[in-house]
DNA sequence: GCATGCTCGTACCGATCGGTAACACAGTCA
DNA sequence: TGACTGTGTTACCGATCGGTACGAGCATGC
């Protein structure tokens, strides 16, 4: 078995390679954009392969997308533990590593919000995915201002929702230089503002 | 003329009522989703009527993008006269009339941000018309937070892009009581933390 | 009458869409 | 040796994709 080493992609199986492979396209060209024929052209692969693999070219997208959230929720939790007991500074944490990967090339925002976009159905399996990880994505911030002491943890939440998600868009819409740059000088504003007054001065995060 | 009333539209042209359906359908379901068929079948009218009034099927969506553009700037500049001379007033107005407009029912975010989305290819016709409106959008943003005596301009521009933003995208992803709830008060606590500190107390908006 | 434009529709194009039937071939068990 | 199972292949399906050649219908100007 894996007989040939083939550039980039070295996955045993035919299912390997047609995840890897789809998850790239996926997320670079957007999945309506990509058919099934050129997932498997591109992943050395064939269409049987696929359908084996996957019940759908919906499915496929939606276990792309199940992919991205536990990657997604893998990243939430390494900044939450590597600052214990100190939710602001998880959060600043998780939106520098977050701006630093922004400005990688070929980055293109989030998966799942482009998902969703792409998928305005409601019922839809991809969206599904999408949807669920944003609702779990506010609560948790939300949990995470009411930890910080905001006076108003769910507004502060929400507003950092706003924050990361035109933080996803905004890098796709300006590239390298886009307003993503200041993403977590303004989520600190936005909590000194919410956090209840001390006696002076400014606090460091 | 203008021989059938056909429910909705009674636009003139098979050209307008093609241009017009295009729009309601490529807001509501995406471009790539919607195909020029299902376009003219439900504009009561056919390809080669299509064909004649726009050049291809990425023109007549770039065409529906320019018409969305002048909309949004005429709603704009609409704030912008009603407030004259004071743009934290202005931007104000904006935000809270972009709230409302979001919990209406049908809402789907910005039909340029989700084209962006939906084309992330460089050279798109599509895309071209988002990125230019959205490039307009952050100057005109850091203008506005200039003239408000903002300390660091380009900044509260920035941040303001990504509220904006984010609040587009979240309306689709949460719905009505999504995020976009609180867009205007964020706005609001940013421009305060921006501004140069006053002797004491807060200021009114 | 009759040609000139102008708008619209019928019928069609090759390419691609997502998806499948039937089979070849290996490794594993008896 | 032969049956089984799992993974790969070739070749195909109907439907839909964006796009077009060609002519019908109809008002106007002469």
């Amino acid at each position: 078995m894996n007989r040939t080493a083939e550039g980039a992609t070295l996955a045993l199986t035919a299912g390997d390679r047609i995840r890897d492979t789809a998850r790239r396209l996926f997320y670079h060209q957007g999945i309506r954009a990509i058919g099934v024929d050129e997932i498997v052209r591109r992943a050395r692969a064939t269409k049987p392969s696929l359908y084996r693999s996957f019940a759908s070219k919906d499915e496929l997208a939606a276990a792309y997308l199940r992919d991205w959230d536990r990657a997604f929720w893998q990243r939430f939790e390494a900044a939450v533990v590597a600052r214990p007991d100190n939710p602001r500074a998880q959060l600043h944490l998780l939106l520098s590593r977050l701006s630093r990967r922004m400005r990688l090339p070929g980055y293109r925002g989030c998966g799942l919000t482009n998902a969703a976009i792409e998928y305005p159905e409601a019922g839809h399996p991809a969206r599904r995915v999408a949807v669920a990880n944003k609702r779990k994505l506010r609560r948790r911030l939300r949990e995470m201002a009411a930890a910080m002491g905001a006076r108003q943890p769910s507004q502060l939440g929400d507003a950092l929702t706003l924050l990361l998600e035109g933080a996803f868009v905004s890098s796709q819409l300006f590239g390298r230089d886009g307003p993503g740059r200041v993403l977590s000088q303004v989520a600190g504003q936005l909590i000194d503002a919410a956090l209840p007054r001390r006696p002076a001065g400014r606090r460091a995060h």
